[in-house]
Formats: structure tokens, C-alpha cells, sequence
DNA sequence: TCATTGACTAATTTGGTTCTACGGTCAATT
DNA sequence: AATTGACCGTAGAACCAAATTAGTCAATGA
């Protein structure tokens, strides 16, 4: 026995955090769920937002691990861009805790809970601005400035794939792949 | 005297929901700020919300009047898609009663003032789809879904006037005319 | 000796109640 | 007929006691 405490502690956390979400998840019950006296938790972690972080770092990188994994350097940058960040916001309405903290967000506006999404949308901002600055080195693409532009591109696709949703039937990844492309690739203007 | 007591009523109401907001404005201080009974208001609205739609009505068509006086059909379309936007924005955030009436939603989610507000937004995505189609119809641009196109342009321009502000410094016009001609106009990748 | 614990405390949240002030009505008034 | 403001029912603000919570620390035992 004596398993790895902290990692009891981290599960515990998560599947709590998923469940009830951050307000409603107690050190106490985390304590229980873990099998471990409240104070041992206050050995691993300062507080109960130190805690919150942790466990949102792991999904951050687990995000990234996603995003890497259908990118294919074969294919052009715009279309790299579109399946990153298509499987980012995926995951992101697929995955249990990140659906409770949107929704604990909207409901509750939990402060903590506000800024750590603030704080995975910096981090997916951040990613795609680093994509971006590899692809001006490249000469793939003008040197725009990357800040703005990855800033601008995340928006474009939370307001297709979530915004839309809430006065209009779900576009299709493939009509968001249409739409993407015409301002990405080609830009509005017909001939020229 | 006994001046058109219904102007009267609007214009008190008017200032009142640009002072306080809608739910802090009572029906009784705008009674007495129109100097008429309480009782008139009711000759002429059939409740509160009536009164806040016939207002936000003029508003609308006093900003698309704003948009329609910088539209030049000289120039290219994604031009005056630009200044017709940056126009409605720039009233937007600087019209006393918009910048009330976004200020109470956010800290206060009043459901009137909610359902106001996008319907403002349909508003100009309407005004910016019948732009589109004109442009379609042309030939000047290619024919891409109306609807989902100016939903996105607005979202864009959202997202760089105002969204961006919350982080970060707030871009310059041009800056944003740059970034906005990227993407309207060239698209992303170099030669291809 | 030192990691672990859970009873404890100060602070916050909840739930129940009262009461204020609001939107809307209508009999009285002009 | 047009206008008024006293009046009514009620949503929600204000209040407070009770319950709950995050975080602490002296006691425990391995």
C-alpha cells in the first residue's frame, strides 16, 4: 500500500472537478474520494486553487498532445491551422471538465473558474502563435503579426463552431473547412 | 404647451437608460422627467419593454444611417466593408446608451437588455448581408453563404475592437484595417 | 522523527423571512 | 376624452441565524 498519494489526490480532484465542478467540489469530499486525511492534501498542494492549476496544466498539455497529433507538415499551413484548431475546440466541448467549467463559468461566473479558461485560451493562443512564427520563417506565409493574428484566428473559430450554435443550427466541419478556406487561403475578392 | 407628450416621454426614457441603465431606470422617473403622470406613459407603450424597444429601434436606423454616409461605390467592396463595419463600431463605443446598455449585461445579465442587444446584432449582420449579396450578385465576390460570412465579419471585428481590448492595448484603425485586409483580401499563404 | 490525520476555527455561504420599491391598473379629475 | 397619481400584487433586496467550508495544527503512530 501506501500508493502515490499525490496522484490519488490529482484523480480525486479531476473526476470531483468533472462532476460538480469547482465551487461545489469540497477539500473534504476530494479528501474522501482520495482516501486520505484532509491535511495531507495541504502537503502536496498550498490551497485548494493550487490544486485547480495542476490539474488544468495536465489538460492543457493533453490539448497540445491533440493538436500535434493531426498535424502533418506535408500538408499546407492553412490547412494544418484548420485541423488544429478544429480538434482543439473538439476537445474542448467533448471533454467533461472543460464542459462543467464553460458551463460553471456561464451560470456561476466562479472567478477562479473565469480565469483559468482565460488562462487555456492564452496557452492555445500562445501555441498557435508559435505555429504561426515558424510558418513566417518559412516564407510560408507574410510576416502578419503573430500575436493578433493567432489572437484573431481562435475567434474566428469559437465564433463558427460555438457562438453560431447559439441562434443556428451546428455548422459541419466541412462547412467550416469551406468558410476558413475562403478567408485564409483565398481572401473575398474574385479576380482582381 | 401640451408638446407631444409621447417625445417627450422617449427622449426622458432615452436619457434615463443612457444615465442608469435599464433596470435602474423606473417608470416613475421617467414619468417625472417627462413631466406627465405616470399613467400617460401607458396611453402610449404598453409596458416598460415596449418603450426600450421603440428606442433601441432609433438607434438601429441611426446607425446604419452612420454606416450608409462613409459607403463610397467607387471604391473596392472590401473597402467599404471595412469602413461600413468600423463605423457601426465606432458608434458602438461611443453611443452613451450602447455603452450602458453592454456594461449592464455584463455585470448584471438583465434579460431585456440581453435580447436587445442581439437583436442589434442581427440588425447589422442583416445590414451586412444584404451588402454581401449585392456584392455576390456583381460578381465582385465569390458566392459564399451570406449569412455565416457577415456572422463571421462582425465576429471579427468584435473580436479586434473590442475583445482584444480586455487583454491587451487597444489597436490602432489602421492596425486594424492591416490585419483585416490579410484576410479579406489576400488570404494567408504566400505565392501558394 | 516525521508523514498523516481529523477535530477545530474563522470565514463564507445558504435558506428562510421580512419588507421595500417597482411595474402596471383604474377610479377620480380636469 | 385625456390625464393623473393613489393603489395593488409581487419580484427581489436586505437581513440574519444556521450550516458549511477552506485551511490549521496538536495529537498520533509507524
Amino acid at each position: 500500500m501506501a500508493p502515490d498519494r499525490r496522484r490519488m489526490i490529482v484523480e480525486a480532484a479531476t473526476k470531483s472537478f468533472s462532476l460538480f465542478g469547482y465551487k461545489a467540489t469540497t477539500m473534504d469530499q476530494v479528501a474522501k474520494l482520495a482516501n486520505v486525511g484532509k491535511g495531507t492534501i495541504y502537503t502536496f498542494f498550498k490551497n485548494k486553487e493550487e490544486l485547480f492549476e495542476e490539474i488544468i496544466s495536465s489538460l492543457v498539455k493533453e490539448m497540445i498532445a491533440e493538436a500535434d497529433s493531426v498535424i502533418n507538415p506535408e500538408l499546407p499551413f492553412t490547412e494544418n491551422v484548420h485541423r488544429a484548431l478544429y480538434r482543439l475546440l473538439e476537445f474542448r466541448s467533448r471533454h467533461q471538465l472543460m464542459i462543467k467549467l464553460v458551463q460553471e463559468e456561464a451560470e456561476m461566473g466562479t472567478l477562479a473558474v473565469s480565469e483559468m479558461l482565460q488562462h487555456v485560451e492564452d496557452e492555445i493562443i500562445g501555441y498557435l502563435k508559435e505555429k504561426i512564427e515558424t510558418a513566417i520563417a518559412k516564407g510560408a506565409i507574410p510576416a502578419v503579426n503573430s500575436e493578433i493574428t493567432s489572437f484573431l484566428l481562435l475567434k474566428m473559430y469559437i465564433a463558427l463552431v460555438s457562438d453560431w450554435e447559439k441562434n443556428h443550427d451546428p455548422l459541419s466541419s466541412e462547412q467550416i473547412a469551406e468558410i476558413m478556406k475562403v478567408f485564409l487561403l483565398k481572401g473575398l475578392p474574385k479576380g482582381t
